[in-house]
DNA sequence: AACCAGTGTCTCTCATATAGAAACAGAAGG
DNA sequence: CCTTCTGTTTCTATATGAGAGACACTGGTT
């Protein structure tokens, strides 16, 4: 069905990571306990088209400049930019707090745009990291959208318990999702980060399927019950205006 | 010795382009001139890991989301935004002009990152597009720096001509950039852009090796050729403050 | 309604490209 | 000078991919 060769190689690629970034050849066949000549010849031909490059210096090979390229491609091709992130500057100035933009790629949600508040609070979500749709309004607001046997799946997959709010039972969870939907946007507080609560509104596609959410993210301290419904609507507010111009490109 | 499969694969990939980022099976096959049945497996696999999207509406392929967060960690170990950037915009300030950060990557320059001045003036140069290495200051610097086997590499692959300032005279190439060597930074007059003045210093790794360049870019007929010592000294300044953290990490 | 020309997907078989062990060349350290 | 790493190359049996062709489906045309 698939192509074994390139399916190895691109699991080979799956471990130069943030956290590892430069791999030495047995290096790398040691931990995936395959023989080097097989890691070898991956390494060198992703080397020859540029997507990896061998350091001089230490001899590891590392990720390559090609690989940024393709991604200024992708990120161009979202509009981000251009269409969204003025309307999440608009949000962060009127509520103070900081706006997500979270995108569906898979059965996940990648965040791909962070606007600071001007209150500088620390989050555990960084542009680029990749979370659980059953986790945090910014996530639950995509899954509701979801077609049903996408949801089981994600239910079926296993539920992790990240914090004490969490929500890990499946009956709940489509309960939760189903009212989620109905209402046309989610309150979630401390699912995903211990004391953070998030209000987050849908994005569509031209099509009318699900492709991302916008999010209100804030310390729960400093965010009282009474202000959801406000905010919740200057979220909606934006979130229209920028559908409009998704329409046309997704 | 290199994989046949993984390489086509690879040059399939290179098909989805800024211009073309959306492909259908059938529409790239035909343009490769090979079966449908190849192009087919090796989207369909790309696609299982997330390399690629097959776009709901239109049935066609695109590039995913997974393209962007190896961007990510490229971008990171190159540790632009930390270092370097900050010395651009001190460079933007006291120049008035426009700042780029030119990195070496294969045998061309990669624009890797744009101050623009507050003079607000359009170069023909954009984040992430690829510059031959015979042209323009910014580029010739690092080419200056080199191996001379490298250099005609370049030389022998063909010199064309962007302007009529190119120099497209291999010996009187060489000339240029030995005295660019010898000179440090290098001056050059709408080499690549017509109207275009670029003063270049060269950025090293830990070993000695070329990495990248850091150049001053402006309008001819606002850049008096007296200012041109000034800047470099400028320019040549703030290279050495970057350069100093550059080596703990190339 | 029937047809045609598209599409992405799947199946099959033969030719071949790849896996994997083992050898090689070079560097670093004791 | 031996040991022990490293990345690279060679070799052959065999697993794997190329490529033609069929399939199911869609949208437009007659």
């Amino acid at each position: 069905m698939t192509l074994k060769t390139l399916d190895n190689a691109l699991e080979i690629l799956k471990n130069f990571t943030y956290a590892q970034p430069a791999w030495g050849v047995r290096e790398l066949a040691k931990k995936l306990n395959i023989s080097h000549s097989i890691v070898y010849r991956v390494l060198a031909t992703f080397e020859e088209h540029g997507f990896l490059v061998q350091n001089e210096e230490t001899q590891k090979y590392e990720l390559g400049i090609k690989f940024w390229e393709y991604g200024l491609i992708v990120k161009d091709k979202l509009k981000i930019s251009d269409l969204i992130f003025p309307a999440m500057e608009t949000l962060a100035a009127e509520t103070e707090e900081s706006i997500f933009l979270t995108w569906l790629d898979g059965l996940e949600g990648i965040c791909l745009e962070i606007v600071e508040s001007s209150q500088k609070v620390k989050f555990a979500v960084s542009i680029g990291s990749r979370t659980p749709l059953y986790a945090g309004a910014s996530n639950k607001v995509i899954m509701a959208y979801l077609p049903p046997d996408k949801q089981e799946e994600i239910i079926q997959h296993g539920l992790q318990e990240y914090t004490t709010q969490t929500i890990i039972n499946p009956d709940v969870l489509r309960r939760n999702l189903e009212e989620v939907r109905r209402q046309g946007w989610c309150y979630s507080v401390g699912e995903y980060s211990e004391e953070v609560i998030g209000i987050a509104v849908p994005l569509f596609t031209g099509k009318g399927h699900i492709a991302g959410s916008l999010t209100v993210a804030a310390p729960e301290y400093r965010f009282p019950k009474s202000k959801v419904k406000e905010v919740s609507d200057q979220l909606r507010l934006r979130a229209r205006e920028v559908q409009s111009s998704l329409n046309t490109i997704l």
